[in-house]
DNA sequence: ATGGCTCGCGGAGCGAGA
């Protein structure tokens, strides 16, 4: 099965880099963060019309998360879960769904602004939460994938000049060390399971002609559990769309499991 | 150099993103 997960900063703007990345890569599973749109809007039509279900939470403005299916796959309807059982929020980060047998979860990680703030505060509320559910989650589902924008770049490999971002959100102290405690539920990031060439990253700043300086950083993950990692035998990010006309500040990330 | 782009919202700039 090839699984992705793409942050699109607005589906409404990038519907078309959907469809077409889609075609392209063929995916099973697309994981979808930042829809930036309510329900109503979400383009369920078209994306059927191109061979794919959808399931999503969205709201208006921010956040936003979905999962497309391709066609023959089985989705067991009354798996779908939104957001983190138990955690109250208004922001839509997480969804779920069990796909021929695998538990699928697409989330938008908070983004944190800066170490010190409300926000980073929430982000780490949020990581607790996630963590307690995945570990419950893990329990029930011996295949799982957490997909998503997670926000954090694990290592200082993940990170294009690490002294300059030494101790920022999105690689602090903290951060990694909740990500490594999702990894202690017996997580395998699935990037990592392979060589991979120096400096790939899955965001970079619209400034600063950051993308054409490959100024990025890796922050959008593929987290298998173990029975699931045993069957992976690839992952890579892809910056094919990262190059299009009006491009999503990520690129999408693939791996492919049994 | 703390900005630089690109979103949504609303119909001008501002908050947010990472």
């Amino acid at each position: 099965m090839k699984l992705a997960t793409w942050n699109v900063n607005s589906l409404k703007v990038r519907q078309q880099h959907v469809i077409d990345w889609l075609e392209l890569s063929q995916a099973d599973v697309l994981c979808l963060q930042e829809l930036k749109l309510p329900d109503e809007k979400f383009p369920r039509a078209e994306l059927e019309e191109k061979g794919y279900r959808s399931w999503f939470a969205g709201q208006k403005t921010y956040n936003g998360v979905g999962i497309l299916v391709r066609n023959g796959l089985q989705v067991d309807e009354a798996t779908i879960v939104r957001n983190i059982p138990g955690f109250e929020d208004s922001q839509q980060r997480v969804i779920a769904a069990t796909i021929n047998g695998i538990r699928v979860i697409s989330a938008y990680f908070p983004n944190g602004q800066a170490p010190g703030t409300d926000k980073f505060a929430y982000k780490l509320r949020w990581l607790d939460a996630m963590h307690d559910w995945i570990a419950s989650e893990l329990a029930q589902h011996p295949k799982l994938a957490l997909l998503g924008d997670y926000n954090i770049a694990p290592e200082d490999r993940d990170v294009h000049d690490p002294n300059a971002w030494e101790g920022q959100n999105l690689v602090s102290p903290e951060e990694r060390a909740s990500f490594a405690r999702l990894i202690e539920l017996g997580l395998v990031d699935s990037f990592r399971l392979f060589d991979q060439p120096e400096k790939t990253f899955t965001w970079w700043d619209y400034r600063m002609l950051a993308f054409r300086r490959n100024a990025g950083l890796r922050i959008d993950h593929i987290l298998l559990s173990k029975p699931l990692a045993e069957s992976c035998t690839h992952c890579d990010v892809d910056k094919t769309p990262r190059k299009w006309d009006q491009p999503s500040d990520h690129a999408p990330v693939v791996a492919l499991t049994e």
